[in-house]
DNA sequence: CATTGACTTGCAATCGATTGCTAATACGGT
DNA sequence: ACCGTATTAGCAATCGATTGCAAGTCAATG
């Protein structure tokens, strides 16, 4: 009985108005008149009608949706379920909902440079919010030169087009750093991989940290992200070298965690031998056994600034990048 | 210069054909010459245009995305971003772009009875995975009785009219306290929250095991799942006890964790003093110290069966629910 | 040479809303 | 009684594709 009305036009016949009338009652235009508009809003709750989203979009050239998009480098094996990637488009998913916004998840693997123009012109979004630049940061330049509604979760370089929200990776890898050479380390080992910009910066700001110190030494051990490979890569490294090192700064606490397991099993302990800082500062830092020494990224602030970055952007705005602060957690790993 | 070609229209102009061609021949249909289709192709290939997937869809009545959403109760404080969540979710999505789907994420709180008819109606998907029922089942079934294409993770009670994909909560239950029974333990209590539906059918399955065992004493204390709260909770139950309990199974590795911390605080061993067990085997059960023995959930099992069924439901089949095993994984602290 | 049929292509309707413009009605003022 | 203005409602175009149907071309067949 109630399953008849599908359209604004069978609300309208019902009515006895025009669908242009349905469509201005529904939207709550004042143009049309507050009885028949009362009356119209009555029926569509009565029939549990609302009019599809999906016309009103194409019309109205407004999607009502954001991009979220987490470009993975197959070859470097990361994954979506990543714990940083998943607390941050939670945060972003409930920022987007707030502001009346779905949001369109999409896993994608680089292979070819135009994996963001195909999205970009499927055109289901309003925008997108891209994290994880990984290696893509070429790409997003290319594009954002003519694309504006885009920003970026990472890190920030000189020079670059694309809006970026993210910490400064550069001082957060001083920080971890300053912090294992204040705790006595002279052998201290970076673990992440430097090919991916953030962790790049990252061990920037580490070699800063130890700059103009000549009794320490800085071993960089390139690591994959992903759990399942960054635990033999440690190993592999640990096994390399002649004399283990006595400090380890990791690109993520993901990887952090994995060392001081690898640790455990070559008989290394934490604190004690060796001293481990992570980074993100997730909710696994703190839960681990020790709780992990780390730099935090403020993902729910991270969340906020991109939300709000982009709805400028869609509003024809032209904003610049942010960057946070990240700050020095210290637990009991170091 | 190759910014003009926005539609089929200016593609087809360009070519000197009609829309319709144009479309046929993007379409890859065997109905238009081979040449022009070629030649079509590559045209829109130089002018890297790809046709609107909004405007398709329209016409299509296909959507090319699945909706993902998570009811969340409000006042039960669980965030999207818990970590069973993203799991599943990030296998979902995984699951779905190999399909070729989009997925469109929503969090929603279940204030109203019609949040699901909402988001049907908006029209924007082919169909629904609803993760984590919670206590919206009779909503799903409502749902269910005239909307195919919708399929629910998590638990199983007889009688339930809509799709359902998920372990068998109840023999998971009955595993973790049995083996919390053989490892010695008198005084077991299970902490999570009963008015859940798959809590609720673990600690069926937790009175199944001492059934029958009348020196074995169950003590039920309610618990919420985000980590933001169950550690009050849990220090509550420990403070309102006489005598703490020797043995206890957790809903969740978060809930189990969050104990182990708890416990500590109040100088209590794992498993020394209390054994503990947990529900999920996230990969944070592998890394915390000491290792969290759990019920192990086959999240991506779990995930490739949901989209599995889904699909049938799309094409118009009829699917039943799926219940998978859970394991039992017997890690340190128990 | 007329007819048939296989291939191609284009016309125009359609999906379900939104909205600029026009028209009808009502109301107040002179 | 007449005119100007404010409200309210409807017509029809539009967003950008897809597709049923009709029509055109051209070679093969009787």
């Amino acid at each position: 009985m109630a399953g008849k009305i599908r359209t604004i036009y069978d609300l309208a016949e019902l009515a006895g108005v025009s669908a242009a009338t349905v469509s201005r009652a529904l939207a709550g235009k004042n143009m049309v008149n507050s009885k028949t508009s009362e009356r119209i809003r009555k029926l569509a709750e009565k029939h549990d009608f609302r009019p599809s989203a999906l016309a009103r979009n194409l019309r109205t050239k407004q999607r009502g949706a954001i991009g979220v998009v987490v470009p993975l480098g197959h070859d470097r094996g990361q994954h979506l379920s990543d714990p940083f990637f998943m607390t941050l488009i939670g945060s972003l998913a409930d920022e987007l909902a707030e502001r009346g916004f779905e949001l369109m998840l999409s896993r994608v693997i680089p292979n070819q440079d135009n994996w963001l123009s195909k999205l970009i012109d499927a055109d289901r979004v309003d925008g997108f919010i891209v994290v994880g630049q990984s290696d893509q940061s070429p790409v997003l330049d290319r594009i954002a030169s003519d694309y504006l509604p885009l920003v970026a979760w990472g890190g920030f370089v000189q020079g670059q087009i694309h809006c970026s929200v993210g910490t400064d990776n550069f001082l957060g890898g001083r920080l971890a750093t300053q912090h294992l050479i204040d705790r006595g380390c002279r052998r201290i080992a970076f673990l992440g991989n430097p090919q991916a910009l953030e962790p790049s910066l990252r061990l920037e700001g580490a070699k800063a940290a130890i700059r103009a110190r000549d009794d320490i030494e800085l071993v960089d051990a390139p690591t994959h992200f992903a759990s399942e490979v960054s635990g033999s890569d440690i190993n592999q490294f640990l096994s390399d070298s002649d004399v283990p090192p006595d400090g380890i700064f990791a690109a993520s606490d993901l990887i952090a965690l994995t060392a001081i397991q690898v640790l455990a099993t070559r008989g290394l302990s934490v604190p004690g031998d060796v001293k481990v800082v992570g980074y993100d500062d997730l909710y696994m830092a703190q839960t681990s056994a020790p709780p992990l020494s780390t730099v935090r990224q403020n993902i729910a602030a991270g969340a906020t600034h991109l939300v709000d970055s982009l709805m400028k952007r869609i509003a024809g705005e032209i904003t610049g990048s942010v960057i946070l602060n990240p700050e020095l957690i210290v637990r009991k790993t170091s």
